[in-house]
DNA sequence: AGAGGGATCCCA
DNA sequence: GGGATCCCTCTC
C-alpha cells in the first residue's frame, strides 16, 4: 500500500482551483508498529486509523505542522501511510500563495509532510474524509512508472531500522536529507 | 545544530 | 493535571 501510493497523485480543489501533485515519498504506519500512533491501542485521535482503508487521518505535530496519512488494511486494523512529499503537477501559484513563502522552488512547494498538507490546504477538517469518492480533496491511480527506492522511516525514535519509506528514486521533490535517497 | 510550538497521552 | 513525547520546519 504504502509502496503502491508512490506515483499516484493527490488531487485538490481549494477556492475553485485544483491543485494536483504526484506523491513521490511515502511512509508506512502499520498495526502492531512501535512507532505508529496506534501502537497502545484506539484513541480520540487515531480512531479514524481503525477505519475502512482510503480515508484521511489527519494530525497536528510539532505546534506547526499538520500531517496526512491514508488509512490502509481493513476496517478494525490500526494502521496508515504517511504522505510525507508531492512533486507538484497543477495550481503551483495556489501552492505557493497557500505556503506563504514567494521565494520556495516549484520542487520544494510539497517537499515534507508539513509543507505538503500547508500546499494543498489540508487540515483536521479533512480528517476521515473518504480519499476514493471526495470532490475536494481525493487520490487518483496514474499510469506512470515509478522507480521506487526503500529506506528507513525520518523523524522516530522506535523501530527506526524498519524499511518502510518509500520514495520515487531521482524526484528532487523527496525530502530528508538527500544522502537518504540514493 | 538548535529553538519554537501545541496537541496528545500516560500516569498520578 | 503534569510532563515527556512527538511521523517537523525554518533560521542561524
Amino acid at each position: 500500500m504504502a509502496r503502491a501510493l508512490v506515483g499516484a497523485l493527490l488531487l485538490r480543489v481549494h477556492d475553485g482551483t485544483l491543485i494536483a501533485g504526484r506523491i513521490v515519498e511515502t511512509e508506512a504506519y502499520l498495526w502492531n508498529d512501535p512507532a505508529s500512533h496506534t501502537y497502545r491501542g484506539p484513541t480520540r485521535r487515531n480512531q479514524v486509523m481503525f477505519g475502512p482503508p482510503f480515508h484521511a487521518y489527519v494530525y497536528f505535530i510539532y505546534g506547526a505542522n499538520w500531517c496526512l496519512n491514508v488509512t490502509s488494511e481493513r476496517e478494525g486494523v490500526g494502521s496508515a501511510v504517511l504522505v510525507r512529499a508531492c512533486e507538484p503537477l497543477a495550481g503551483l501559484e495556489a501552492m505557493r500563495a497557500l505556503r506563504g513563502r514567494p521565494e520556495v522552488r516549484d520542487r520544494d512547494l510539497a517537499r515534507g509532510p508539513g509543507n505538503l498538507c500547508r500546499a494543498f490546504a489540508v487540515g483536521p477538517e479533512f480528517d476521515d474524509a473518504d480519499l476514493l469518492d471526495g470532490t475536494q480533496l481525493w487520490l487518483a491511480a496514474d499510469g506512470a512508472e515509478v522507480e521506487v527506492g526503500v529506506s528507513p522511516r525520518i523523524g522516530i525514535t522506535k523501530a527506526v531500522a524498519e524499511p518502510m519509506r518509500f520514495y520515487a528514486r531521482g524526484s528532487a521533490s523527496v525530502s530528508g536529507r538527500r544522502a537518504l535517497s540514493p
